[in-house]
DNA sequence: TTGTAGGCGTTATCAA
DNA sequence: TTGATAACGCCTACAA
C-alpha cells in the first residue's frame, strides 16, 4: 500500500513548482510549455498520480455531485429510474450518490443532512411527504431540489418531474369503460401523495364522462409498501358486488396485487379485466399479457437530471418547473370486452 | 441562496474560537464546558451550519464513501443488489456512489478513474472482464476492491462475494435429469466470464452423474447484454434434437430469452421444462410459476460491504477472500416430468 | 476549559 | 513561461 503522491510530488520529480502541475492537470487556466507539459504528464503517469476529488471540491464551490434519493431501487420503477439518471448524469461527467429511505421520513431526513453536508448541487428525490422544514432549507442553501414521479402539495416551489397522473388513469379508466365494465375498482397511492390525488381524480374523470356511477368502496389507497396492496385487492373482491375491471395504479404495489389475485385463483380476464401502472419487462410474459400504462422512464430522468443541474446558476426566482411527460396505454390482452352488463 | 456559514462565523456569532465549535462537533476530541456546548449548538441551528464534508476528507485519509459500480441497474438482479448494498452501507454510516458500465470497459475505465480520485474507501463492482492493470493499480493504491457475483480469473489476488455457480448449475441440472429428461441444454454468460464458466462445470457434472451424454451443441454462452440470450434460445429450439429442457444460467438474460420462448409459442413445461437463474417476485406470477435458482442477494450485500469496508485496515497480507454463499432451488411447476424417454 | 496556529491538496493571483 | 503564496473549511497539537 503505497502513499497517494501529491501534487507536490509531482511537481519535486518534474522539477517544476506546483502551479505549472495545476495548469497542467486545468488545460486553459494558464500556458505551459509543451515540453514541460509532456514532461510532467509522463511523471504523473509514472508515479500513478490523481488529483484528490475532495480538495478541488473544498476550493470551489458545490461538487460535480448529484444526491439521488429515491425510496427503494428494489422496485423495478425506481431501479429503472436510477439507471437512467445515472447515465444521464455520467454524459455530463457528474457522480450519483444513491440513497434510499424507504419510505421512512426518519430516514429520508439523515440521507438529507448527509446530502446537506456533501454539498451536492442538486438532489433528484421521491420525497416521503414529510420533512418541509428540511426541504426548505435545502433550497434557501442553494441547492437544486427535484422531485420525480411524485410531490408534496404544501411544497409548491419544488421542481416537479412527473406523468401526467390524472390523464393517464383517465385514459386507462376510460377504455375499460368503453369495452363495457360498470364496475371499475381502482388501487392507488396513499391519499396524501400527490401521484394517488391525481389518479383518483383522472380515474372519476373518466366515470363521470362514461356516465358510471362512483362508488366509493371501488376506491383503494395503498401506502408504498407493505401488504396494503394486496389487501386492498382482496377487500375489493370481496364487497357485495365486485368490479369487473380493476385499474392498478400505484407502481409499487403491482406486483404484490397481482400475487394476490393470482393465488385468489382469479381468472384474467375472465373475471377480472386489469391494467396496471408498470412497464416491466415480464408485464409481456404474463399470461395474458398485461395492458399496462408505460411510463418513460428515459424522460423523467433526463428531466430530472437536466433541472437539478441547469438551475444551478442561481435562478431560483420565477415559478418553478413543473414537468409533465405523457404516459402511454399499451393494450395488450388482460383486459376483456363485457358482452352483457346489467 | 444564502451563503453557507462556516466554522468561523459560529464560533464568531458564540463568542468562542473555532477549537471549540470544532469539539462541539466531534465528541469525545475534547473537553467542552456543558454551557458552552449548548450554546455552540444553539448558534449552529440557527445559522443552519452543516461541517462540509469535503474539508474533512481533505484531511483524514479515505472518506466514508463506497464505490458501487454495476453492469446496469435496470436488471433487477443487480437493482436489488444496489438496494441492500445501499441499506448496509447506510447502516454503517457510509455512503454509496452509484456507478454503471454497460458492460462496456471504455466508460468502466473513466468510472475507475472518478473513484480514484474521490478515494473511496472500497469498490464493490460486477467487472467487465477487462482494465486488469486499473484493478491492480486500485489495489495497490489501498482501495479495497471487492468482485461480486462474478470475477476475473487473471485477478486471483481480489475478493470475491458470489453464489456457488458450479453446485447451483449442478442441482438445477441434476433435477432436470432426476425427472426423466435426456437432452438438457444450457445459456449461459460468456465463456470468458468466471460465472459462465462455474456453472457449464457444473451442469456438465450433473449429466455424467446422471450417466447422459453431453452434447456441445446444448451448451450457449450468451452475453450479458443484447439479443444474445434471445438468439441461444433460438438456436438451441431448432437443433436437430432440440432439448426437452432448458437451464437459464445467465441471469442478464433470462428475461430475453422467456421472451423469446413466449413468441415461439412454447409450452412451459409441456414441450419445455425451464429453470431460471433468477428470483425476481414476477417468476412467481407467470404460467406456469417459474422453478427458480434463487441467489441470496442480501448475503452477497452483506458480505460485499463487510470485505469492502473491514480490510481497509491495511491487511492485504494473506490470501484474498472468496466468500461463497449457497443459493436455493426452488421447486414451482415448469418442470415437467418425463414418462417416456428414449 | 479554551484559544492559536499550522496543515490537509488544490487552484488562483500576482510577480518574476 | 514559471514560481511563490494565499486561500478553501476543518481538525488537532500545543499553549494559555
Amino acid at each position: 500500500m503505497q502513499k497517494q503522491p501529491t501534487i507536490r510530488d509531482v511537481a519535486q520529480a518534474a522539477g517544476v513548482s506546483v502551479a505549472v502541475v495545476s495548469r497542467v492537470l486545468n488545460p486553459g487556466s494558464g500556458p505551459v510549455a509543451a515540453a514541460t507539459r509532456s514532461r510532467v504528464n509522463d511523471v504523473m503517469k509514472t508515479l500513478g498520480y490523481h488529483p484528490r476529488t475532495a480538495a478541488r471540491e473544498l476550493k470551489f464551490g458545490p461538487p460535480t455531485t448529484l444526491g439521488l434519493l429515491l425510496a427503494d431501487v428494489s422496485n423495478p420503477f425506481f431501479a429503472r429510474l436510477a439507471d437512467q439518471v445515472v447515465q444521464e448524469a455520467h454524459a455530463r461527467g457528474i457522480q450519483v450518490l444513491l440513497m434510499t429511505t424507504q419510505e421512512d421520513d426518519q430516514l429520508e431526513s439523515e440521507r438529507l443532512a448527509t446530502l446537506i453536508e456533501r454539498r451536492v448541487s442538486g438532489i433528484i428525490a421521491t420525497p416521503t411527504g414529510n420533512n418541509l422544514a428540511i426541504w426548505k432549507q435545502l433550497q434557501d442553501l442553494g441547492t437544486e431540489v427535484v422531485f420525480v414521479d411524485r410531490s408534496i402539495p404544501s411544497l409548491p416551489e419544488v421542481d416537479v418531474v412527473s406523468i401526467d397522473n390524472f390523464e393517464s388513469a383517465r385514459s386507462a379508466t376510460a377504455l375499460l369503460a368503453a369495452h363495457g365494465h360498470r364496475r371499475i375498482g381502482i388501487i392507488s397511492g396513499p391519499a396524501a401523495s400527490t401521484t394517488g390525488r391525481d389518479r383518483i381524480a383522472g380515474y372519476r374523470q373518466a366515470l363521470e364522462t362514461a356516465g358510471l356511477e362512483q362508488d366509493e368502496l371501488l376506491i383503494r389507497h395503498a401506502a408504498f409498501r407493505g401488504p396494503a396492496g394486496g389487501d386492498a385487492a382482496s377487500a375489493l373482491l370481496n364487497i357485495e358486488e365486485p368490479p369487473t375491471a380493476l385499474v392498478v395504479a400505484n407502481t409499487a404495489q403491482v406486483t404484490e396485487v397481482l400475487r394476490r389475485l393470482s393465488h385468489a385463483g382469479i381468472d384474467i380476464p375472465g373475471t377480472l379485466s386489469v391494467i396496471v401502472f408498470d412497464d416491466s419487462p415480464w408485464t409481456e410474459l404474463m399470461t395474458p399479457a398485461l395492458t399496462i400504462v408505460r411510463q418513460p422512464i428515459d424522460l423523467l430522468a433526463r428531466h430530472s437530471v437536466q433541472l437539478a443541474l441547469s438551475n444551478t446558476q442561481g435562478k431560483r426566482s420565477g415559478k418553478p418547473n413543473v414537468i409533465r411527460v405523457a404516459a402511454e396505454l399499451v393494450e395488450r390482452s388482460s383486459v376483456a370486452r363485457l358482452q352483457f352488463s346489467k
